[in-house]
DNA sequence: CTAACCATGTAAATAGTTACATGATTAA
DNA sequence: TTAATCATGTAACTATTTACATGGTTAG
């Protein structure tokens, strides 16, 4: 994943290892975290591998500047083509880069994506409506107040994002 | 965490391996994913450090049962009374386990995380303030459109994320 | 002159996934 | 009789975090 975010980050262009972790925190951050200790040693695999080119700047910081090949490009290009896969986390860092990806490619994976986010929906509102009767039932329903306000979570969750694809499908502007 | 998830489930009752997988899924699994390759060898540790005890069932399904001792009791205490980290995906999963929690510490604990989420709100607000107006200045604004929908995305889930906070803290009805 | 930020890296530890291996029970 | 589910486990691998280590630059 960090080779691919960090390849991601490099298709704007050639900067450093420490610009590469400002920027990821301040566009993905929320999504993804990523730190200096697994940074630095995927710079150095996907230098060894031709996905990037490593050039060292000899000014007063002597930073190295990185940028994306070819190579890594056509790599970075195929990972984003692939399906959205609901139940990993990636799918957010994936769409944030899907201005690099072909219209045809984004619409089928968003669609698809959004379909199983919405039978996820379905099925969790069915689960809702059991418990829900399930729990008039019962004593001291205070005791399950946390348990049941996180399946609220879930499903205020799964709407927001079900929205929410439905809306970047059909091109919404904001 | 799967030590600390596992002793949560084991609170409820004992059970088995499967069942606190199974059980894990239909609760958490939107928020923790739990696989058999580390639940295992986690209730061997938990049973190590008599968190847990061990029981076989010698009847035809040959299942282990695991109970939580009061050792294990307060330490998967200690664990949830801990503030909650924002940034750290742990917090939904110890919010489902709040009924266990004293309502002092709770409350605290929601309030201040709450706290954190609204400012990370504002600031995300603003973020969002200034972008927009770069934005108006570009050409081919297309080209940002998932960029920018996925920085929506984020407002959208700390909108929804800090009302949720607000009701379980004024232990609203649903 | 000092605090915040820029800048790169390693080593050890921690955590978790994936694939494999096995076999019993239950419902259609 | 067969597919789904119940049931436990290991080994190898993958990924990532945390702590440490170092030193230069910039703005107030």
């Amino acid at each position: 994943m960090i080779e691919l975010v960090t390849l991601g980050m490099l298709m704007q262009g050639r900067m450093s290892g420490y610009d590469i972790k400002k920027i990821t925190e301040q566009t993905i951050g929320i999504f993804y975290k990523m730190s200096y200790g697994s940074l630095y040693p995927a710079l150095k695999r996907l230098v060894e591998e031709n996905y990037v080119t490593e050039e060292e700047t000899n000014d007063s910081k002597n930073k190295k500047l990185y940028a994306v090949t070819e190579k890594g490009q056509r790599h970075f290009i195929e990972w984003l083509r692939e399906p959205l896969k609901a139940n990993k986390r990636e799918y957010m860092v994936k769409i944030f880069f899907y201005d690099y990806l072909d219209e045809e490619t984004r619409l089928r994976n968003i669609g698809d994506y959004q379909r199983q986010i919405a039978r996820q929906l379905e099925q969790m509102n069915a689960v809702q409506a059991v418990v829900s009767k399930e729990l008039e039932q019962l004593e001291h329903k205070e005791s399950y107040y946390y348990r049941v306000s996180t399946m609220h979570y879930g499903l205020n969750f799964f709407h927001m994002e079900n929205e929410w694809l439905k809306q970047i499908m059909n091109k919404k502007e904001f």
